[in-house]
DNA sequence: CCCGACGGTATCGGCCTGCGATACGCTCGA
DNA sequence: TCGAGCGTATCGCAGGCCGATACCGTCGGG
């Protein structure tokens, strides 16, 4: 995923690293797990299971439930730190409010980490009854609209180095996964401001998105409208929700 | 806050517990951190705190910002883990959404945990741009609806324990802090079914809630629905949304 | 019925890892 | 020109963590 910058080894500690590769392997598993499933999904013995997990419920980061051990309720409180301290989400709240109550579709602020994007707000659209909607989600950068609009403020180096570090595996039948197709799509991000992404990660699913940077103009986050096919052809969506896009990532940049 | 069960302390980890206590400085001081500060606000010293810190950085639960350290991203992917491994959670969304069509005001659901009510879902109304209402937000149960709907559902030992663990701040100049007058508000809400709380977390706004249990009957959980007293009398609020907060909380029992 | 596999729990000696004192170069503002 | 911060880097000692091992329940199958 973001490997960051290669830390240096010599002050890495080894037992904190554990842990959390303790509380991750409910990314992948998500349900009640026992002390020697979580062992092995994390790679340790059980001993060194054990004395984390007794650490983590201890501290609320796990809790018991029937079935075995799943994360514990103080995970929302670090979430919250970040969400809080975070300027961007804070100028965000009201313009995606105010976007919402314009377009009438579903409107999100993602953020751009790595190869991936992540999901901080949500506002679902009034029809759409939310399911796995949840702040938090993380997508692949390469097949998502916010992605590629964040990719279309980078160099095509850039861009190519970005799709070999990742996992181009298709999300659905439509989704592209020549790294030479995502960067033509990229491109034509780059010369119309916004990428338009059509059922990539969901079928029947149109989104466009903005790229929003920071003050040096990297791009950090993207503002999505979504809608269904349903109700929409691509080149109406584009039309009508784009210019919105681009003027909500336009207020939130810089 | 909650000590969950007093751990045994021969498999507790001190690095894993220093490592927590680093990343929840900043829910006390939300803004970016240098090390010495975050050495001292953990209580430990600058050493430790570096090497903590590179650790935390180097798996994304911190990030370098302008100025010091913040939370990093990887915090809501936790927090997103914890959501959708909740039952609870998914199954309150959909019910959620139907109240929040229903009654045209903010409703919330809530966790309870040791003292404290934690929102974990929040649908703001229409006309109220929202500010501070992200889910994760801590807040003490003696003075919340939904803290006193769950206690109702306690024996009154139970809940003068829980009064007495609690920090009894006021937090606006209404908030009740005697913990008789607490109990008598307990009283009340365990017979009629529900709570109603007016201005006593925030001047001007009245909210009423109704506990949600477990299969066994003990409160876990809240439906809150707020509301603005320059629209609504107290009388007339609890009239027509207590029923409805009743029926959402029912359905998402046992 | 007894067994083996699995659950959680507890113990312990030894080694390696994390501890914390210390020092460095840098950028501020006084 | 300081001194107080900042982040960074080093290093020897000590003791905290490691992981093998064992224990006691509860299953379900042979």
């Amino acid at each position: 995923m973001s490997e960051s910058h290669e830390i240096d080894e010599r002050l890495f500690l080894r037992s904190v690293a554990r842990a959390f590769a303790v509380l991750e392997v409910w990314s992948a598993e998500p349900r009640a797990l026992s002390l020697g499933e979580i062992a092995k999904a994390a790679g340790i013995d059980k001993s060194a299971a054990q004395r984390i997990c007794q650490t983590l419920v201890g501290l609320g980061y796990l809790e018991r439930a029937p079935g075995g051990l799943v994360p514990g309720k103080r995970a929302l409180d670090r979430a919250f730190d970040y969400l809080r301290i975070t300027p961007l989400i804070e100028r965000a709240a009201p313009v995606l409010a105010t976007l919402r109550e314009t377009c009438g579709e579903r409107v999100d602020l993602s953020l751009f980490d790595g190869t991936t994007i992540l999901y901080a707000l949500r506002l679902q659209s009034r029809r759409e009854a939310f399911f796995a909607t949840l702040p938090g989600r993380r997508l692949p950068a390469f097949c998502t609209s916010g992605g590629r609009a964040c990719m279309a403020l980078m160099s095509d180096a850039a861009v190519d180095r970005l799709l070999s570090r990742s996992d181009l595996v298709a999300r659905t039948r439509k989704t592209l996964t020549d790294p030479a197709a995502v960067l033509e799509k990229v491109r034509e991000a780059r010369e119309q401001g916004y990428a338009c992404v059509m059922e990539e990660t969901l079928l029947g699913e149109v989104v466009v998105a903005a790229p929003v940077t920071d003050s040096a103009g990297r791009p950090v986050a993207a503002v999505h409208i979504a809608g269904t096919l349903a109700e929409w052809s691509e080149a109406e969506f584009r039309r009508r929700f784009a210019p919105h896009a681009i003027a909500a990532a336009d207020a939130l940049s810089g």
